[in-house]
DNA sequence: CGTTTATTTGACGCGGTTCAATCAGTGTGG
DNA sequence: CCACACTGATTGAACCGCGTCAAATAAACG
């Protein structure tokens, strides 16, 4: 594929030179022929808010990328009750590797790009590669960790608290390098009814504890999805 | 595998012979002579229910096979609320790879024989042997999906829901050959107390619906340990 | 505009917590 | 051997946080 190859550099894919994957996700952990290698097989794909990416009991096919945007993975039972058990940020890696199908649903939370690459190039590619599954397994523990953090959040805190956390998840996300006493503000990725299902709450319940927040000046909100926080140690001192 | 060597081989450390871990766990990932080589390191140790194994913020200096006995845990909120966020049986390995320290709390809830290896043993040997940190990233991504199917029941299950799923996780592993309407008999591995933290409850709540499930028939406990279940299929029923 | 959908707010009831008492099992010392 | 203390589990009663149901606003869309 020399097409796809950059005038100046022919030894990196044009497609990866703007990605954040590229040095941050999994492809960081690639040399540059491996990731001449690596882009012979993916293909890029945008899916705009409320796109279904892989539904709950599906086959895995392919795994992907994320190159911008946020997903969000749920889990249902019978009577229609849901749980979103994690979301997911660029740069990180999308889908359940060594399974057979999908026990959980990937949903685009916001407008999404993604790099996907087909399970058996994958998975070629991790046999040979040790330094890839290796990068692989430091995500996977990494979302082993905040399944565990959040499963403190779900099982002990307040409808209060939980709703600072997830403001303080979100507000961490969009601005890593804030100092505790900086303010952020950003975007919700998140309706009302997702962040319920987050937090195992109702609708009712986050909004009235929003309204409870922003009362006490911990948060401002215009437009329903644009937050503001003015001071992100008092949120903190929400989390419980 | 031709070259996997039995008992009666010289060349099977005398500890592995008869370790849960040797085939099922991580162990199963290595040949005899790279099994030698691990063994070289480990070292058994016993320990009683209640003892603490790693402490939340402790240094990371080893990693453990667990050879016998079930492992809690846990993390707390500064204000003493505590989760249980996760169990550990025979033959899971323990430990947070690649951190420097804990993110939580690991104790013993039965007795545990564990096989101790340090922890830069285990990384040199994972970094020569990518069958190794393969075998830990399954491990890694079976605790995962765990995480987050109890999610779902911190997150959305009811008291009496929750309770269910919590018996009928403990009766699928003291038995995992048991069909559907098959009964199940074991001896809990958790307090009380302990339970109410895995399920995100309090103690009372957990005993109320303990004789609730006894009041149907679904369950009948002597001893305030031993636990007999007559029909799993009646149990499933009720985890929602 | 009007229609539809998302969010907020209010009133009320219930599930689960809290506080307190009782009971059962286990060990200890007289 | 029994009285006593101690810990863990059960049961009861009162309370309250959050869910439920219903209505009002506000935002999004044609």
């Amino acid at each position: 594929m020399g097409e796809r190859l950059d005038i100046h550099n022919s030894e990196t894919p044009v497609l990866c030179r703007s990605c954040e994957a590229r040095h941050q996700g999994i492809c960081g952990a690639l040399k540059a022929d491996e990731l001449v290698e690596f882009a012979r097989h993916t293909r890029k794909e945008r899916h705009e808010h409320g796109d279904e990416l892989i539904g709950d009991s599906s086959t895995i096919h392919s795994y992907a990328n994320i190159m911008r945007g946020v997903i969000k993975l749920s889990k249902v039972l019978e009577d229609g009750r849901q749980q979103v058990v994690g979301l997911q940020f660029a740069p990180d890696f999308l889908g359940r590797l060594f399974g057979r199908q999908s026990v959980l649903a990937a949903e685009a939370a916001s407008t999404v790009d993604l790099c996907i690459i087909p399970r058996t190039a994958l998975e070629r590619m991790m046999a040979t590669m040790p330094a890839l599954e290796h990068r692989l397994m430091q995500q996977t523990l990494r979302e082993l960790d905040e399944a565990r953090d959040w499963m403190v959040t779900l099982g002990r805190k307040t409808a209060q608290e939980k709703v600072a956390s997830f403001l303080y998840l979100i507000a961490r996300h969009a601005d890593p390098t804030a100092e505790p006493e900086d303010g952020v503000s950003f975007e919700l990725p998140l309706s009302r009814a997702d962040v319920a299902d987050f937090l195992g709450l109702t609708v009712e319940t986050v909004s009235r504890q929003l309204t409870k927040l922003r009362q006490q000046g911990v948060v401002s909100i215009s437009n329903n999805r644009t937050v503001e926080i003015p001071d992100l140690e008092a949120l903190q001192g929400l989390c419980g």
